[in-house]
Formats: C-alpha cells, sequence, structure tokens
DNA sequence: CAAAACATGTCGGTTTATGGCATATTTTGC
DNA sequence: GCAAAATATGCCATAAACCGACATGTTTTG
C-alpha cells in the first residue's frame, strides 16, 4: 500500500507524522511506503531535521528512525473562529489561576497570536484582560440561570471580540423588558452564571447584564452606518467591507 | 528590501499572510518585494485559492489582492507541551459551560487534538473528563490557599497527562505530614483552589489533595522500575524509553 | 567479523519551477 | 469611450531542483 504525496512538501509533512506515529521504522521501509528511493527520506530526513525537528535515529540491526516522543505535532491549522475561540477558552482558564500548566499555556497563547494578521493582534492581546472570574453566584441566583439562545449568542460573541456596540433588550429580574444600547467590555463569570460587564449608554454607568436575560441583539456596523440584527439574521452579513 | 523566502512552501506561506496584513497591494508589488517574477505570485495565488483560502482581487486602477479579512490564520506551531497546556486549558474553560464560544472551541480542541499522534490522540482526548469546576471553596478554605510549588507542579501536570502513579508527600490540615501512593485521575477546582482527586492506594480509598498541601513528588515509571524525584531532579530524565 | 542500519558524496537524467512574453478581461479615471 | 492599470491565463525556453542509483563511510548488534 504505497502511498503518492502530491509535493514534496506533502511527503516531509506525511514523512512527519510517520515519524511519530509508528517509531522504529527504517529508512527503506518508509522509502517502499512512499514509493520513492531510500535517498531521497534521508534527503526529506535532513531538511526536517534542519527545520529543527528533533529525530531520532538508531543505526546496526533493529534500528530505526522515529521522532523525539514528546516534540513536535505537525502544524495545526485552525480557522478565525476556531482560533478566536481558543483563545477565549485560554484567556478564561487563565483567570483560574491554574497552578500546574500555566507557563506552557502563555506561550501556547503567544503562538496563537503570532498567527493573527498584525492588524489584529494588538487588538486580541488585549482580551485576555477582559475576562473576569469572579466569586460564584448565589445558590439562588444559580437556581435561576437558563441556558441562553444560541443567535443571541453569536451576536454577543461578535461584539465582544470586535468591541461593537450593541442594542439589546433585555428582561430585568422583576420581569419588565428594556432596550439598551450598551459598549461591551468585559465578560464576568460568577458561575455558572456569565455577564457582561458594559458601558450603559442610556445610563452613562457601567452595569451588568446576565447572558441569558438578553433577549435579543443588535450590532452596529460602523462602517456602513447599517444595523444587521443579529439575533434574527445570523451573522453571515457581517463581513466589514 | 526584498525578502528571500527560502522555499517554494515559505514564500507561499509568507505570501499568504502578507495578504492578510496588507490588503490591497498589487501582485507586481508582491513580485518585486519576494524579488522574484509576476507569474510566479499569480501561480502562488492559484495554488494558495486551491488550498481553500479565500483570496480576492480587484481588477484595474487601484485594485490589488487581499485575503479574505476574518479568515484562516495562517500554520500555528506549537510544541508538545504547548499543545497540551493548551488542551488542558480548553478543557477547564469548557467546564465552566462557556454559553458564548462553546461550537468554535469544540472544533479547535479537535483540530488540536489531531495533530497529536494517534498513539496518544485516543489518551488525549479523555482528558477533557477529567477536569472538574465544583462549587467554588468557602471563605475559609480559600484564605489558606497558598501558592504551590513550582517544581511540584511541573510534576504533578506530567504524572497527570500520563496518569502515572506517584507517591507524595502531603501535608494534612492539622499539619502532620503524610505518604501516599495515589493515581492520579482528575483535577478539580473549587476556585481558587485546586485539588487533584487521586485513588490512594494505601487507603483503597478516593480521596482529595490540595496542590498547595504537597510538599514533594516522586513519579513512577513504568518501563524500567525507575523512581526520578521530579520535585527535586526536574523532569529531564521522564522520556520514556 | 558480518550484517544491518544510518549517513553522506557524486553524477546523470528527469522533472519541475520560473521568468518572459503575449493576450484576454475587468475596472477606473479622464 | 478610450487609455491605463490591474487581475488572470496560456505557452515556451531555460534554469534550477529533485531524484534515483551507486559508492562509500560509520555505528551498532548478533
Amino acid at each position: 500500500m504505497p502511498i503518492r504525496p502530491q509535493d514534496r512538501a506533502d511527503r516531509r509533512d506525511l514523512l512527519l507524522r510517520r515519524l511519530g506515529d509508528a517509531p522504529g521504522i527504517t529508512a527503506a521501509t518508509r522509502a517502499e511506503e512512499f514509493g520513492t528511493g531510500v535517498r531521497t527520506i534521508f534527503r526529506d530526513l535532513e531538511a526536517l531535521r534542519e527545520r529543527g525537528y528533533p529525530i531520532e535515529s538508531s543505526r546496526g540491526r533493529g534500528g530505526g528512525l522515529r521522532l523525539a516522543p514528546r516534540w513536535g505535532l505537525g502544524r495545526v491549522l485552525l480557522a478565525r473562529d476556531e482560533a478566536l475561540g481558543a483563545l477565549l477558552a485560554m484567556a478564561t482558564a487563565e483567570q483560574l489561576r491554574p497552578p500546574m500548566f500555566a507557563d506552557d499555556l502563555a506561550r501556547a497563547r503567544r503562538r496563537l497570536l503570532d498567527a493573527f494578521p498584525t492588524s489584529e493582534r494588538r487588538r486580541l492581546a488585549l482580551l485576555r484582560q477582559r475576562v473576569y472570574v469572579g466569586s460564584p453566584a448565589s445558590a439562588a441566583v444559580a437556581e435561576s440561570w437558563l441556558e441562553p439562545r444560541r443567535s443571541v449568542m453569536r451576536a454577543l460573541h461578535i461584539a465582544f471580540v470586535e468591541t461593537r456596540v450593541v442594542d439589546i433588550m433585555y428582561r430585568q429580574a422583576e420581569g419588565r423588558d428594556t432596550q439598551r444600547t450598551i459598549e461591551p467590555h468585559v465578560i464576568l463569570v460568577n458561575w455558572p452564571v456569565w455577564y457582561r460587564v458594559a458601558h450603559d449608554h442610556l445610563r452613562d454607568d457601567v452595569r451588568t447584564f446576565r447572558f441569558d436575560r438578553i433577549l435579543t441583539v443588535t450590532v452596529f456596523l460602523p462602517c456602513a452606518q447599517q444595523m444587521i440584527d443579529c439575533a434574527t439574521a445570523g451573522v453571515a452579513g457581517l463581513e466589514p467591507l
């Protein structure tokens, strides 16, 4: 079952992954596997090592090749939204002050940020400081927590990472619904209740809004004075420009 | 200031990033920037589009190229430990049941897992289920929380992801120190206090251990009956095989 | 000591990538 | 409406690279 990678780069990526997957295979076997010459495999190994992958080899009978076992992942390809979700999750976790993996986490966050275009990097770097984990909700408050609407959450998510101004319809504790124009600043977790801390334009004050009490969201698009009701229309039209 | 990428793959990655960074540049400018022909740039564009990157172009005066602005990061290169840290953070954040970015997060987690060698993937996929966020610590307990030792945490981190058996020296609430042989199962966060839930071999029971009360850690290495005191010797010797 | 494996050098043939040119198409400015 | 500017595509000769094969050296194991 020889594999035929399309590209040289392809072949090298594949080889790297195989080396991590199944250690101890000889170069000759790999050559057969990829339908190529042995020399090519060694050239690939050289190139990979030059790129910094710690490929180990043992000579003699029973020898073979392997990628140092606790090393390198191949490349991780994340779509933008996935990377954003990951960043937010990492920001949240960091707020819990994990004693165990904090260093690795910080480095991973920086790497993830580096993958964003420079124009966004600065903005997203601050995102971490906009998530807070507070003291937990009282039993009574936690009791009343409902699953928030997905469509509302999608819109709030975007408004949060883009720091856009939104109009929301908010159901107050007494049951009255009011319209607010707020500037989303900060997310606050009083577990299991999630809040948004925002500047309320109407009251000119900082208030907290429970996610599950936000009924509809309207995002203001700065570029076109356009308003798109994200709660009903989805977010497809949100591409700026 | 022409840049000279080493490789064709390199050049294409660079081009992709530039397209996201600075939109609206013309192909001719890019060619000059990379010290290559215009034709090559167009070929690169073709290849990148084939790979699925939504590169937009506008013709005519003032036209140019750009990557659709909210799209694709380039490749994210994470070292193994960084990826593990990210996974753990994401697991922790997921336990908080974030209403906002849960979907993206789950997808990102899967992508990250896919980058691990198949042998580890299954094991790491279960890692998510071994992190719990419980009800928060009482004021009295939170008050007594100390910063745990870094060296201890490093060792515990490894023992956790590898599910190794460890010997610990544990300081009980009354101040007595006892030696335990425990099997690390689960991490429990009663914010801000982090616990390890583990099976205690001596008592044959499941107990919780506060991170800040664990004084030393000794990790058992299954392969060589060897024991390495990670709290003092670091973890360099932990490479299995 | 011989076999097995990694590692490296060289060489000729082949493949591929590249750059230049021509050309079509779309958009914009005048 | 025309010229200029830009994307987009095809073709081709050439230069670069890649590759396989062979030779050779080195390390490890039985």
